[in-house]
DNA sequence: ATAAGGGTTCCAGTGACAGGAAGGTCAAGG
DNA sequence: CCTTGACCTTCCTGTCACTGGAACCCTTAT
């Protein structure tokens, strides 16, 4: 397989599939020609490499996962540890984006969003706040 | 007052007011030292930046707001649609950060966590579910 | 022979800084 | 007067995970 056919079937954009390969991740063989050779078991990877960073798994993470996805004397421990500090950096984005929804939308409630310029997002930014 | 005045006051990195210098965000003096001095003017609108990151404005709003927050002629209807625009990006990323934990926590909790080899987490990333 | 549609490498850019090297400046203490 | 240490300066590199584009090669069909 050529990478346009993994790119199709991996869903992954061929350009990150090059850069894969220039990390480690995956190691194509090469034709005659000096294509990328893809097998099935590189394009398995790239599905599982699509999957891990498609729940936010960083390439460090994807690494790993691999590493243990390949060795059959990994322990199920291992993945539960990596998949629960992302599980917990996940839930800490998360309470991150929503205290800032909670201000940001006090903020847009608060202000008229018509032509005048007194506009309580300005002073919420400014610390302006009127006692 | 210098950078590091500066940096204590408003709570920001000297490396990130230099790099506000750089992108135009602010313009402070420079004293016969070549020094940068900050006047009232300049640590006001640092503070007003870190409040629009810490609500995850980027830059390029950041600068928007900055400019709307100086000009007397502006309208709220305009600082109030840059921070719609923002804060449904924060639910966009919030949406996808809960759907990846969903899918995640559902693997983790599937997951045995021992020292046996069985994983369906590697399962679930490989698409190996038993039917 | 040529044109379209693959593939290849290499270089630059993204956002918003952080780290660090090499060197200039300032105030205090000996 | 000199040194020490804490500042300050600029400049360069690295981060993360790609993305875009240039310049060029290969394959297949017409």
């Amino acid at each position: 397989m050529n990478i346009g056919d993994v790119a199709k079937a991996s869903g992954l954009p061929a350009k990150t599939i090059r850069y894969y390969e220039e990390i480690g991740l995956i190691r194509p063989q090469r034709g005659a020609n000096g294509y990328r050779a893809f097998r099935d078991t590189d394009l398995h990877k790239l599905a599982f490499l699509g999957r891990a960073r498609a729940l936010g798994f960083s390439i460090a993470d994807c690494r790993n996962l691999l590493q243990l996805y390949e060795d059959d004397s990994r322990t199920s421990a291992e993945v539960k540890e990596i998949a629960r500090g992302h599980l917990d950096e996940i839930d800490a984005k998360i309470r991150d984006l929503s205290e800032m929804r909670r201000t940001l939308a006090a903020l847009i409630t608060a202000c008229a969003g018509d032509n005048r310029p007194d506009c309580p997002i300005l002073d919420g930014l400014a610390m302006e706040q009127p006692t």
